[in-house]
DNA sequence: CTCTCGCTGGTCATATTGCCCAGTGAATGC
DNA sequence: GCATTCACTGGGCAATATGACCAGCGAGAG
């Protein structure tokens, strides 16, 4: 899907700030309000804009730790542990790799010694043969997109 | 923060519809409409909800590959391989970990081809010892935040 | 027993939304 | 050269949500 400047703007303005209306943005941005809505809608169709939902901060609920766990998997496990870890509420994200090991999943918990019983219960099941756990200490870059968007809508 | 099981409700719900407003959450919610107001308000300058920011697909964006890259740095060269890191678009996220790498960055790139560039590119400063790249292949379970919220909102 | 706090259910003026329309300009196709 | 398509403009409409209030109520704390 390609991206506009335009789309940029919107994407970034709304990036900062989330509760500027579609008749303010297109106050700001300096064209018609049906334009921004059209370009809105083509975002969100065209699956660019996933949606709006709430940011929420573990740190804030009570899960100040966030850790990696490294996964080896036993062959064929694979769709057991998926289903597995998808049941653990502290696991808030799953991939399946290349490379050393076989799946990577994020992890959160209430405290270092919470960890460890997280980690307990991600790893008690046959399936998964080893872990490997990294800590986050400190997390310079928070999860973002603008930069991507800017390139994106930049460059095209 | 303590999460209250009302403010779970509301925190669901916004996540599954984030466009509903706030009269509508309180009709379907059976709360005054003044009541879920002070509580999103409440939620929001606690720190637990961050914001409702769009959330974007790098895929739809044309970065369709995501990758993990673990990296060695240099004694001392922290600070600036953080720098370093962030000006670089395709680096959606940075932590410094405990564990075997020292940082863990999450990269997105348009294709494999285009990966080897983005990996070159985070590679090419001096602070940066070695990398080990792992590429996601699948992701069973997308970041998400529900089911620890519904477990916080639960228990409490 | 009194105070405080959170929730209720209501009002109000204002702003925004979703939807409609005709007109314009540029790029596209015949 | 000419017609068509498309995106954007600028406007107007009714319906709705918003933020800001208010008095009353019940429960829990001191």
């Amino acid at each position: 899907m390609a991206i506009d400047h335009l789309d940029g703007r919107i994407i970034v303005l709304l990036a900062r700030e989330p509760r500027v209306g579609v008749l303010e943005m297109s106050r700001r941005l300096g064209v018609a309000r049906g334009t921004v809505q059209a370009r809105l809608d083509r975002l969100q169709s065209g699956g660019v804009i996933r949606g709006f939902g709430p940011e929420v901060d573990p740190a804030a609920l009570g899960y100040p730790v966030t850790a990696f766990a490294t996964l080896e998997i036993r062959q064929g496990q694979g769709t057991d542990v998926r289903a597995h870890l998808a049941a653990v509420p502290e696991v808030l994200e799953l991939h399946t790799t290349t490379g050393s090991g076989d799946m990577l999943c994020r992890l959160v918990a209430r405290s270092n010694a919470d960890l460890q019983r997280v980690i307990d219960r991600v790893v008690g099941f046959e399936g998964i043969v080893r872990a490997s756990t990294a800590i986050v200490m400190e997390n310079p870059v928070p999860l973002r997109v603008i930069p991507l968007v800017e390139q994106a809508a930049g460059e095209e």
